[in-house]
DNA sequence: TATTGTTATACTCTATAACTATA
DNA sequence: TATAGTTATAGAGTATAACAATA
């Protein structure tokens, strides 16, 4: 397979694959979250107390995308906002008791769902679906942090 | 790889893949185009002809929702939108020439991107990201369909 | 001056609900 | 009645530009 062709490949599924994730995100779980949303809740859990550019990195976007994004969650009780003592221009952002259990439930909810899709496939279907999408990850994140956003 | 890490994976790939495919799509070529608009002149190329329902299908929304971006589409200039003379309430879409161009120039544009991003793997790895996203493709496309949305 | 973050503006995607026109 | 499509409404993502506060 040619390197277009894989690209032909990867542009036809990842929007339908995203697709899929969006609409369980919002209808699977008590609480609404958006793939953004819940990408952020997922970097807060991992890393309290990032900051908004943090933030930004992670999901891709603007700074003012992601403070959007954030003001939202925060609104919504998810999520804590408070200035960072030590270096007054950053905002250092953790989740809410309410936003860790919203992020767990959404969690399993969606990798339940997920992995239900996947029951149909071979488990040797399964690992070369995980592989591809561990390279695929691999080199995008390379390529992307290497352009400099 | 247990069905569960697989779709950890997915889920953590899937929106990094497509923020990269949408800033291509939107910055790479002379006509900005969104991924749903893109995907419509793809298959519009593909089925000259086709009605919104069958846009809708194709996207994964609502007709609403088609109904929408098709009309930002019509009013570009990119298709043609006319009734069905045999079926009143339908409406036949076609690509435009000017559609057709930007179709192509849009497509080559971003296939030329990700492959390019490709270029860092070996060809090994090139085709286990290739048969991976066939082998998701196939599967969500039967999940999908034996919903009925 | 440079960096962090916010706000205003504008555009797109998306769904639901209510509608029109056709079959 | 049922189907194809549109429109109104509402909410979210997204970027750019202009801005305030801090370093």
């Amino acid at each position: 397979m040619t390197r277009r062709q894989c690209a032909h490949r990867i542009m036809d599924t990842v929007p339908v694959a995203m697709r899929f994730i969006r609409r369980e995100m919002r209808g699977a779980a008590a609480v609404e979250l958006s793939v953004p949303q819940f990408r952020t809740l997922v970097l807060l859990g991992r890393r309290p107390g990032a900051s908004l550019s943090e933030v930004a990195e992670h999901l891709g976007v603007t700074k003012a995308t992601a403070s959007v994004t954030v003001a939202r969650l925060v609104g919504r009780g998810l999520v804590d906002r408070r200035t960072d003592p030590e270096e007054r221009r950053r905002i250092a952002l953790t989740l809410t008791g309410s936003g860790a259990g919203h992020l767990e439930l959404a969690r399993q909810s969606t990798v339940e769902t997920v992995a239900r899709a996947l029951s149909r496939l071979p488990a040797e279907d399964v690992a070369k679906i995980g592989e591809g999408m561990a390279l695929l990850q691999q080199v995008l994140t390379e390529v992307t942090s290497s352009h400099g956003h």
